[in-house]
DNA sequence: CGAATTTATCTCCACGTCAAGATAAGTAAT
DNA sequence: ATTACTTATCTTGACGTGGAGATAAATTCG
């Protein structure tokens, strides 16, 4: 068995192509976009919030951010709105549209995630989990 | 420990993010960008071939794939020539320059992924591969 | 208080990608 | 040989993204 670094990014990034090709073959299907669909979630679970923090949690620049969500306030999925604490921040929040959508296709998500995995077993799963976030952390100390 | 399909998905997505970071920081101090970089070492280690061919390995469509070698083409870093068996076909193959580029840049960039995959034991890197590739390949024929 | 710095957002532009369609060359069938 | 189909590549237009810079508001410090 192969066990150089770059022998596991390979297999890592083959990987993530597979899944995220299902991800979004789903998303795309409710007329999202990748990213679009990653700030309604936000939204959803972690409740209204500013621009630029929503960016940081999707991993969207300032510009980025501004176009994803001018994107999803003209399909009436998000509102922006003032921050009585801060008048330079825009709080955005789930409309009402937004919400019932989102709620709907993250579960459409979540069961094809959870089909996309059915090749490994529980146990196997859960192994991936602890190498992977292992993995994932100290890259990101480096 | 979490085991759902979403859970495992979403530690892969932030493994991957950090690691294709790290790769991405390498790659564009020399100057190239990672599908370039990809369509470089590609030719690299199967030899020369023709767009499209290149284009299904690093996972690009016609126009991509021909944007691409236009890009690096441009930069004199690889060449285009007649296939003498197909008149349809152009056989892409890399410069002296190119080889010299790639062949430095995969060093480093194998070297980086080296790094950033060393919070893994190799007993854990073993692991994670079959785990990753079974993962991969099973997702790929749902 | 006033000046300098930081923070939140937006605008503008360049780049890489894809999808659809065009062209040209090879292949198969009648 | 003609017709229809497939394959290889390129062109065009639209989209999403990042980066640089602009604006305005908040914060820090002398």
């Amino acid at each position: 068995m192969e066990t150089t670094g770059l022998h596991l990014w390979l297999v890592l990034w083959k990987a993530y192509q597979a899944l995220r090709c299902h991800a979004e073959r789903h998303i795309h299907s409710v007329g999202l976009g990748f990213s679009d669909f990653a700030v309604l979630e936000v939204l959803l679970h972690k409740g209204p919030a500013p621009v630029n923090t929503i960016g940081e949690l999707v991993h969207l620049t300032s510009g980025s951010i501004t176009a994803a969500i001018d994107r999803l306030e003209r399909k009436s999925l998000v509102a922006r709105g003032a921050d009585p604490s801060d008048r330079r921040a825009r709080v955005v929040r789930l409309t009402e549209a937004g919400r019932a959508l989102i709620e709907c296709a993250f579960r459409d998500h979540a069961a094809a995630m959870e089909a996309a995995t059915g090749g490994l077993s529980a146990a196997e799963r859960g192994a991936a989990v602890a190498l992977l976030r292992k993995l994932g952390r100290s890259a990101r100390e480096r």
